[in-house]
DNA sequence: CTGTTAGCGCTTTCAC
DNA sequence: GTGAAAGCGCTAACAG
């Protein structure tokens, strides 16, 4: 990489000289700039971004901590995330914790030593179950600032974007019932998930504002996602229903392939909800009718969000914890 | 963030016995270096990574260039790079050119300052078309070595890390003749794509080989992702066909959903294999028979050969191209 | 055993 | 209009 130093010497000017040049100040001749402009050009010098970095004490990088990028959701959003941070003129560090408490706080550890400006997070599954945040907390007080988005955690003061995972629920729970099921499970391989349990309230909440009673009996919780596919073959099986509500982002999928095999008719004899986006949603017969979590727009908001509170606000002012709407997206399964 | 600077001041000792201290310096008494732990633990102190980056001239962090992360082959890979990256000790930048040269070009331009050691790429689909890879040799000659995969190119030298398309293809063409399919059909949506072609290669050579005549018109060539749906449908419609072997990511998948709701069977009346991973491969009914292409595995290639070339090996000695074999799983569609 | 100094590449204040 | 010098945080050669 070409440095200051060397166009200075080869121009046979000071290394200032170079630099007010190149930054158009006044204090230059006309003559001057032109010439360090020129030979700056020719050697397509780029100033060093490590230098300046430590000049300025930041970074213009945001450290994104993800708990697996396997999961469609949580890609949507680093795509949102890095579109709209490099639009902005920042680079994202990815880090994934793999739903480990252990791997989020290393990961965290080794970016806050001047690698990025601040953090956008969501909690891995350990550190929503054990509920340690110190890491985070610790984060904060070295003055970088957090974001957190869908996994968050409650006892800490810092922006956060979530759906509104409770109406979504019943919602999508109310949308079955007028379609005139009455016998609606609801599905979740992530009951460990703040979201998760918000989920399940707005759809215990919905059957009990339509009156029909809730039978915990159908409620299936599967912990282990390799079980996935036969609990859910099992409990249609074994069930009498008419409506399935999928809380997380891939069940709702198997029981469309699972009830048809079965020979069981969606949506006629059966209305299938999930939780997913739009790509995934499109790979099953019928396709998925889903509730949209605007995933994209979610990651773009996390950055504006971590901007303003790096460029504009100080670190305990009026933190906003800023709920989105959902809609459900009618696709032929419901 | 606490500094070696207040660390002395503190402690009343000079800046450089309190950085020898910390990095178990011989020249340092027993007695101080313990004094300057026990503070330095107490202030959690952590070396400034940009400073460290300035004085050592590298960064440890590797910039992932890749077209998309919607991309569940490009999600998995990025998955396998971050984990083998974090174990040792890298950070990842990750930049999407979503298919566009230009995107591609700036995020080399921009990370080519100072900020990475070094890049991990697979080009845009623009890049390959117009085949101008400038760039990328402007980044070699700047010392930053880079490791491609995938979508590679081939005038230039670099570690590489391809999948053997031609005979994944050719193994899976077979594979479909074996099992007495004598009209098999090819679907693509990345015939732009040196790998595009390399399959369709394999696939006609299949054919050749076992005698079977190339019907052009069994090609089915699909430019625009959101016209596949109603392609493969009107195509599966009015050609008579037994086999498909679908060459990207997701037409195997709407395949079996399309030729289901048709009313043919899977695989009695038709086979279909497609390249795809174990996630979106168990997604639909029955479950997609595909090429896997060790995407994780890829991943994790990549940075270990990048991490070679930065800490062993000099720019310009014996580039490898490593060709990845891949195997069939059979999973029911076929 | 501890301290001073120089330098990584850059910006910026202050002299000239 | 140009240059010298300081400083961001760190390490390491060299002095003492």
């Amino acid at each position: 990489m070409i440095t200051l130093k060397q166009l200075a010497k080869e121009l046979e000017v000071s290394i200032s000289t170079v630099s007010k040049a190149l930054n158009d100040s006044e204090e230059i001749s006309a003559e001057t700039i032109k010439r360090v402009k020129k030979l700056a050009e020719h050697y397509n010098y780029k100033p060093n971004k490590v230098a300046l970095s430590l000049k300025n004490s930041r970074t213009r990088t945001i450290g994104v901590i993800i708990p697996s990028i396997l999961n469609p959701f949580f890609a949507r959003v680093l795509y949102g995330i890095e579109k709209e941070a490099s639009e902005k003129g920042y680079q994202i560090i990815t880090c994934m914790s793999n739903e480990s408490l252990q791997k989020e706080q290393n990961s965290i550890q080794l970016l806050a030593n001047g690698s990025v400006d601040g953090f956008i997070l969501a909690a891995s599954e350990e550190t929503q179950t054990v509920n340690n945040i110190d890491h985070l907390k610790s984060s904060l007080n070295q003055g970088l600032p957090i974001v957190m988005f869908d996994r968050v955690a409650n006892d800490i003061q810092c922006d956060k974007i979530i759906i509104d995972d409770y109406n979504a629920a019943y919602n999508a729970t109310n949308s079955l019932i007028a379609k005139k099921r009455n016998r609606i499970a609801l599905f979740s391989t992530i009951n460990n998930l703040s979201v998760g349990k918000l989920r399940v309230n707005g759809y215990k909440k919905a059957l009990f504002d339509a009156n029909i009673e809730v039978d915990d009996s159908l409620i299936l919780i599967i912990n282990k996602e390799v079980e996935a596919y036969s609990k859910i073959l099992q409990f249609i099986k074994e069930h009498n229903i008419n409506g399935i509500l999928a809380i997380d982002n891939s069940s709702g999928l198997m029981a469309i392939n699972i009830a048809t095999d079965l020979g069981i008719k969606v949506p006629e004899d059966l209305s299938v909800i999930g939780f997913s986006n739009e790509m995934l949603s499109n790979y099953s017969s019928p396709n998925l009718t889903s509730i949209d979590q605007n995933s994209e727009d979610i990651g773009k908001m996390t950055v504006n969000l971590l901007i303003d509170r790096l460029e504009n606000k100080p670190l305990d002012s009026d933190y906003k914890t800023k709920i989105i709407p959902t809609s459900i997206t009618e696709r032929g399964s419901s």
